[in-house]
DNA sequence: AGGGATCGACTAACGCTGTTAGGGAGAGTC
DNA sequence: GACTCTCCCTAACAGCGTTAGTCGATCCCT
């Protein structure tokens, strides 16, 4: 469906080689083969063996691309979401979970979407769902606005502070492993009569071990929330109010 | 103390133009003056009155200024600390609320800070002021690592979605305003069938009321922290166990 | 079937960027 | 006075986003 008018050995076209789609299309490709600092506009014209100024007849800037390239990864994203189980505070958490998941999964993610608002069907499939499951749990609309938005906040943030540093480290050709470490190291060098309680928070601040720094900012996070009005559930067994 | 040795009328020179401090004090005022955007390593020279080549005598990288900028920026917000006062609940919040201003005051200084560690004298001024009001509140050392890194990823996150599109708007040359409801009336604009929640919500997410969010998210974390143990606090009035 | 409009690609070029190579003036040292 | 070290210089490169102007292929209309 995307190849469809590549060009043809005697230089002439058949029909439009670039679409919006196919467009979003080589611009994820490009993203997760050589990273965002690989994206330009020449790269992902070459992706659909095209030069670069074409690009700017289906799209204004390489803003407006990346904006696209915010929804599509969106859109992938929706496709992994977990089933509803019921319970608010497990399906929260599981959420919060498989979005980081897949943004770990997918190279430079989180440096295109953090700061964007993307306002296509990927942003909306994710939004929905996860609005759906807040309002069925009983919370309010504007509390269920909130959540969202504060947990999509909080999920980007992290994975962002820990796809940052790897982008970094392989654009410097150093292992990932001595990048995360050094900072730790340079911290608990600090002078420790002036910065008792840094020196002694270094590991916990800068250790790789961002699992442990994420599960606890998230419970205690959920742990908020359970104070919060909730309309009662239905009953299952009792006929609705009709 | 900064300016101590510019070009002289006949173009030679005393001693040095440029110190790591005049770099990152010159950086920062390109910064604040003209926007990430237009930090470049030659205009930061030319604020220094240098040619760009100059300042790579001094810093490895253009990324390397930005680490320093980086610090140079936690440095100017650890002068605007709040005392502490002795409530755990009010101090983080105002902690909070302090930092967050300092970024909405300083242009794309979360552009500069997400996503980087400074490893300077200004990232440590700030965590160990944090670090010390949790300490003293009882709060257990990897509890109080824990609450301060997920409380500055979740005021930069804050800061940084209304902070990115304001200079995204000013690069397009419309006004603010328009940029941000514009998002708003695309996803009211949905399809209510198939994204009723979504639609519903479009004005809490998307509304300029961004402090309204911000509350809520920053409460609810605080809702989740009351549950953590505590060292009891010394009694004022009786003597230390010595 | 032919003519005109439109679509969607092209080449060429501009000014900007980060960065490197190599040169050279001034100060400090023996 | 010669040597060395510091620190800035000029020149240049490849790559970037973007604009202007061109031109073949296709579609619609008569």
């Amino acid at each position: 469906m995307t190849g469809k008018g590549r060009a043809r050995p005697d230089g002439t076209r058949k029909r439009p080689a670039v679409t919006l789609d196919a467009l979003v299309e080589a611009g994820l490709a490009v993203l997760e083969r050589d990273g965002l600092d690989a994206l330009s506009m020449r790269s992902v014209a070459a992706e659909l063996e095209v030069r670069a100024p074409s690009l700017y007849w289906h799209v204004r800037d390489k803003e407006e691309l990346l904006d696209l390239l915010a929804d599509g990864l969106l859109g992938r994203g929706a496709r992994e979401l977990p089933p509803t189980l019921g319970d608010w505070r497990v399906d929260l958490r599981e959420l919060a979970w498989a979005f980081r998941r897949f943004l770990k999964n997918n190279r430079d993610s989180t440096r295109v979407l953090m700061g964007r608002f993307p306002s296509g069907p990927g942003m909306a499939a994710v939004m929905e769902h996860q609005l759906a499951m807040l309002h069925e749990a009983g919370f309010g609309r504007q509390d269920a606005a909130y959540i969202t938005y504060g947990l999509s906040l909080l999920v980007s943030g992290f994975v962002y502070s820990e796809q940052r540093p790897i982008t970094a480290a392989v654009a410097a050709g150093v292992p990932v492993g001595d990048a995360v470490s050094a900072i730790g190291d340079t911290i608990a060098a600090f002078p420790a009569d002036t910065y008792p309680h840094l020196v002694a928070a270094a590991r916990e601040l800068t250790g790789p071990d961002i699992d442990e720094r994420f599960t606890f900012v998230l419970e205690r996070f959920l742990d908020g929330l359970v104070a919060l009005p909730r309309r009662p559930k239905a009953e299952p067994t009792a006929a609705p109010d009709a």
